[in-house]
DNA sequence: ATACAGGAGTGATGCAGATCACACACCCAC
DNA sequence: GTGGGTGTGTGATCTGCATCACTCCTGTAT
């Protein structure tokens, strides 16, 4: 099998080596069969956009490999990002539940891999397995509680660093040594951050250099150095 | 039967009078009879708490009539309005859908009747009717997408007047004249308005001056008129 | 080497809204 | 009536952040 971008197409979910909690994994052998057969795969290169907000949705995008970036944008240009999606994801699942155009854009950050599964097909797909139905349904509600997550720092008027403050947070739980220290690598510019917190990329350099100077933080290159998640927390007093 | 707070009880959804489309409406002879055995029934007075942010779900809520507040609270004690539920709406549906606490308050605005379904009868019903937990993913996917555009607004860092214009643009709907104007009854408070568009008492009071200086609205009492929706429309421009 | 683009730092300025601080209007109790 | 509670109108002030306007830095294309 061909191998662009670098990378190894998979092309068998049983044998996906990030097999695991996701939406899709762990059906059962006769689901998994099924899905199989209704989906198909292909490689996607860097800021390959896999669907465009306000696209009448053709499918799901099971993400294999790779990071994608969930944004919208106002007519006057500006956009947020909501959300960087991992490998097992699903892309596009409430469009495609309730038949509704795409609400978001969804665009490759790096080469990567993803399943795609038509519309249709899945449609039939879930009425033919109810408990898979069940398993959608309990995604879409985590999806919604994480939207309400966001309209509750977004609406309780979170400055900036709060914001800031929480979105460091969220990287540092991913690897947090015993110290309360953590690092994690940075591959998003001043203006994604921005994007994602809801402010200007200016703002966003001048709580670095602020963060920095509380020693809240350290940078050497595209390696970030969280301190202490304690002195974060306390910036995030608002939930 | 009882008719504690003025207000008959509706026993049976099969003869309810606000019976249309909504989320347990129109299901199979089948369904309807099973929802009617594992539903209970009772009458809030004005006030009641129906189930608060962060208590471990113990069903859902039908709302037969009334008005219901969402709301969630931050530590300091500031407040967000996510949505007012009208009758047919369901409550606390994600949280009992992912077993998880309920993610908001909901306070009942005025006297009504709500059905009760305790959390494993309806995860037991929605096991034994697909078809319903087909509906029930629809649903929580048309919360999420609402979630979103609250979001969008929030996110896109519009002004409290472009909120505020939406505000009154979503609540004219419901009632357009042929000249393009509409009243509304006004039933929240200023303070309330605040914590839907996310700003302070004073602002929602400068911005119905405001408002009604620009010729935008007018109020007498209670009664809201909404002079132009084409005007409130130049205001929201942003999406 | 050159040049250009995309990213990052940082100062100066202005303004929208939060906040504080009142005054007033209304309703209900007693 | 008098009082208190709740909702409202509106001035004065203060400030955080957007915005504009630069400079500097890096990588990479030619």
């Amino acid at each position: 099998m061909r191998a662009p971008y670098g990378l190894n197409i998979l092309d068998n979910c049983t044998t996906c080596p990030i097999r695991g909690e996701h939406l899709f994994c762990n059906l059962s052998v006769q689901a998994s069969q099924r899905l199989n057969e209704i989906k198909s795969t292909a490689v996607y290169p860097k800021g390959a956009m896999l669907f465009i907000e306000g696209q009448l949705s053709r499918g799901v995008f099971v993400l294999c490999n790779g990071k994608v970036k969930l944004s919208t944008t106002s007519r006057e240009g500006k956009t947020i990002i909501t959300k960087i999606s991992d490998s097992g994801d699903v892309l596009g699942l409430n469009a495609v539940v309730s038949n509704v155009p795409y609400e978001v854009t969804a665009e490759m950050m790096e080469p990567g891999q993803a399943n795609f599964i038509p519309r249709d097909s899945l449609q039939q797909f879930l009425r033919e397995f109810p408990e898979v139905a069940m398993r959608v349904a309990q995604q879409l509600s985590r999806n919604y509680y994480t939207a309400y997550e966001e309209i509750r720092t977004l609406g309780l008027s979170a400055s900036p660093s709060e914001k800031f403050a929480k979105l460091l947070l969220s990287w540092s739980t991913k690897s947090t040594q015993s110290d309360g220290s953590s690092q994690v690598k940075l591959t998003l510019t001043h203006e994604e951050i921005a994007e994602i917190i809801g402010t200007t990329r200016e703002t966003v350099s001048r709580l670095f250099s602020e963060f920095k100077k509380k020693q809240l933080m350290q940078s050497k290159g595209a390696t970030l150095v969280i301190r202490s998640r304690f002195a974060l927390e306390k910036i995030v007093q608002s939930y």
